[in-house]
DNA sequence: GCCAACGTTGGC
DNA sequence: GCCAACGTTGGC
């Protein structure tokens, strides 16, 4: 029996519950409307430990994700997104001439992991961060909204989700 | 293992 | 462009 409360709250690749994540972008490289062109994305370039973790450990095929806006005038969620493969290691971490290249990562042991993710749907508007700083009394320990929080990959409730969602 | 220096993130 | 917050690096 599958309590309502522990959707959200289960991770692991053998976990059978849903999950829901925020991942940031900066429009000026890659924007709601570029995932919308292209499809589905590879999440290349990430090179913090704790966001790789999430990706390669606990992200599931089929995972919500909220597409964040972030350094642009009205940072916000701006549409959504679905995790659409296992993780596999970043290819650019091998590659010589990109900016995620990373001398000390091997093919037998792989520093650095991404899943890809496909578009699913603009929002209606932007669900702009000073709206959900207003919203905070209704998201609780939201990870987005912790004091100097920096991570571009960050866990969502379901209830975050379902709340979030309520306000487009 | 400590911690100063440095680099990056991202709101403003 | 500024700068607070945070992660990483490397000397010791």
């Amino acid at each position: 029996m599958l309590l309502a409360d522990e959707i959200g709250t289960k991770s692991g690749r053998d976990g059978i519950f849903m999950n829901y994540w925020l991942m940031k972008s900066e429009p000026e490289e890659f924007s709601i409307d570029d995932l919308k062109r292209v499809k589905r994305e590879p999440w290349s370039g990430v090179r913090n430990y704790q966001a790789r973790n999430y990706m390669m450990k606990d992200m599931k095929v089929g995972d919500g994700i909220f597409f964040y806006h972030s350094n642009t005038a009205v940072p916000g969620i701006s549409g959504l997104a679905e995790v659409s493969c296992d993780s596999y290691p970043d290819p650019t971490q091998f590659n010589k001439k990109s900016d995620y290249y990373d001398a000390a990562s091997t093919l037998e042991n792989p520093r650095w992991w991404l899943v890809d993710v496909s578009f699913k749907r603009k929002l209606k508007r932007v669900i702009s961060l000073d709206e959900l700083k207003l919203q905070a009394a209704h998201l609780e320990d939201f990870a987005l909204l912790r004091r100097g929080n920096r991570l571009s990959v960050l866990p969502v409730t379901a209830q975050q989700w379902k709340f979030i969602l309520s306000l487009e």
